[in-house]
This record gives structure tokens, C-alpha cells and sequence, in this order.
DNA sequence: TATTTAATATATCGGCTTGATATATTATAA
DNA sequence: TTATAATATATCAAGCCGATATATTAAATA
């Protein structure tokens, strides 16, 4: 999924600037499953732009402000058929990249000291993503956001159940005491 | 965890070419959690035997074979090294590319045939992968691949749970009865 | 046996993404 | 009032991704 389609994707759930839509993907309804930057978000959108796919309104409801700068982009019925078309596709295979399984993976040639921390941040993380997921209100959502909403929520806590169960496999205790 | 690490992890298991490092993460111990491909990897390794990181065997053991250009990669005692300083550093966060994730968030948008194929597929594929996992001999495997293969398949089986249990909830019946 | 197909193996390249950085404004907190 | 955090756009070098080209070797099929 290329960033132009990550952009159409947010914008047809309303108007955004760049920093919203970024947002979306760093602690959003995206963020588990896809990421996109500034790098990336800032050139899509140029190209949707000269396509017709997006129509860019410069500063809308403040209108005596001095920000000159501030674009919001709003999809357009040309952008609407093109999103229709790229979720038509067979979407790619999942690409997962965890730095930190890697170097579980490879728990023998670690630091005591400095795998129990790794450790031990990766399951906080993930124990807070799932409390996160579970604070969230599912009034009025549409049932795919939620689905996969549900899904995130199953896949955060298998992994954190996963590793509070297994947590002394990797994690002697010479390494719990050292704190 | 750039490509140069990547293939420093899979040498300290043993010598391997180019190709048997691809397959590691495409079918092999890495294949649920990392992915690297021969775009990187051959840069890579060019690099890594230019810092001596690396030593290039040509053609071992069939000493008699015509053929000139395989290439069997053995890490050195500074690889190791560069490999252990690597892992002592604080891993990226996860990151995690979900196209098929992307388009059940906008299932509502979709042709529900098409939606109820992407779904069966990828929850066939999430199955495969938990199966499969469950095939491997534990004997003689550190602990830290063992629990990495857990974890895999506890991710792994978790989604296809959810999956097969909430299906109703993306899936109308019209999608069933169509084939 | 001959031929085709699949697997092994190296390598490159354009386009895209990533992560960092620069810059400036606006809102909030101290 | 001042400092800090949040909002907002944009760019760039380095690196990665997917596709492609090429060739050999092993296995399967006709």
C-alpha cells in the first residue's frame, strides 16, 4: 500500500492537513497495523494534488488568520474512485519488522541486564497499547474499524500474555535482582 | 536493524551464500518477524567484506565444479564483535505493514466478494503459519529461538482465532452462498 | 533419453520510504 | 512573561523494495 493510498484512505473519512494525517498513523486508528511519515505524506500528497485525486483548500474556517501556510486537502470524486480501485486489489503480504524479537531471538549472546530492560519495555509497551485499545468508546464506528479495532486488542494481548508466561525462559533472576 | 546486522545474525549460525540468507527470512527461522531482501542483501554483504566484517569463500567443499560464481560467507572474529554491539543497543520500535488489515478498516467500501476471498485467504495463510510452526522439532534449538517460536505462535494463532470467530461480523451470508 | 520445469545463485536499478533535520507558528503551562 | 509543547510544512541523504536479468544445476516429466 504506497503512501498516496495510505492519504486517500484518511481523507475519506474527512479533510486533514498533513500533520493530521500523520498523526493517524503514529497514535491513531492506524497505527497498529500500517505506518507512514512526513517523507512520505508531504510528496503523496503533492502528486494527488497534480492528479485531480485531492483538492487542497488553504486555510478554511479562521479566515483572518495571518498562517498563510495551513493546507487542508479534501478527496476528490476522481480520488474516491481511485481508493475504491486500490482496495479492489489483492492487498500485499503483512510485513512485520521487530527489532526487539530479533534480538530475543538471539537472547544467548545479550547482556543480562540489557535484555531484562528490552524485555521488560517490550511488554509494558504492548500491555499499554492493549489497555489503550480497550479505553476507547465503540459508539457509532463503523463495524470494519471496529473489527480490526478487536483484532489489534487480540493480537496485543496474546503477545503480552505470551511474554508475562514465558518472561523466565529468557529472564533469569540474577537480572530481576540487579535492580 | 539495517541489513548488514541482519545478515551478521544469520552468519553467526553458521557460513551461508547469499540465497540461504533470503531464505531464512522468507521461509526460515526470521520469516514471521523480519523480512530482508537480495536488493539489500548483496550490497550488504559487499560491504560488510570491505570492513572485514565478513570473509568471502569461493566455492568450497566440491572443489571440482565449473562453477565460479557461488560465494559462501563466513562472519570474522570483528563481525562478531559489530554483531554483539548491535545487540546491545535499544531496538526501533515494531513496525508492522498490514495491507489486508487496511482494507477490512474499510470493508464497508468493498466488494463484498472480494472482501470475503482477501479474508479467507489471509486467514488460511495466518492458520498455515501456526501449523507449520507447530511441525518444528524443539530438539537441541536454544532457548531463545524456542521462545521466539512461541511467541510466533501465539501471535499467529490469536488473529486466526479472532478471525475465525468474529468472520460473521465482515462476512454476509450473500459472500458464502456466491461460490 | 531428451526436454521442461523448478530450485539455486548472484547482481543491479529506479522509485519509494525512512529518519533526521530545519523552520515557523500557535497554544498551553510555569 | 517566558518557556515548553503542540501544530504544521517541507526537504534530503541514505537505504530499502520489488522487479528484473542472467546463468547454472537438480528434478520431474514426456
Amino acid at each position: 500500500m504506497d503512501a498516496k493510498t495510505l492519504c486517500l484512505g484518511v481523507l475519506v473519512m474527512g479533510d486533514a492537513t498533513g500533520y493530521e494525517i500523520r498523526k493517524m498513523f503514529e497514535e491513531g486508528p492506524f497505527a497498529h497495523f500500517q505506518d507512514v511519515g512526513y517523507g512520505s505524506i508531504y510528496p503523496a500528497l503533492a502528486k494527488l494534488a497534480d492528479e485531480g485525486l485531492v483538492s487542497v483548500i488553504e486555510m478554511p474556517e479562521n479566515g483572518h488568520s495571518d498562517r498563510r501556510d495551513k493546507k487542508t486537502y479534501r478527496i476528490t470524486e476522481a480520488g474516491q474512485r481511485a481508493f475504491n480501485a486500490a482496495l479492489a486489489k489483492p492487498p500485499a503480504p503483512d510485513k512485520i519488522r521487530s527489532d526487539t524479537t530479533f534480538l530475543m531471538f538471539f537472547a544467548e549472546f545479550m547482556d543480562p541486564a540489557h535484555l531484562r530492560a528490552v524485555y521488560d519495555d517490550y511488554l509494558t509497551y504492548y500491555r499499554d497499547r492493549a489497555d489503550f485499545l480497550k479505553t476507547l468508546d465503540p459508539e457509532g464506528v463503523p463495524e470494519g474499524r471496529l473489527f480490526v479495532r478487536g483484532m489489534g486488542l487480540a493480537f496485543y494481548e496474546a503477545v503480552a500474555d505470551y511474554m508475562t508466561e514465558n518472561r523466565s525462559r529468557l529472564i533469569g533472576e540474577e537480572a530481576d535482582a540487579a535492580e
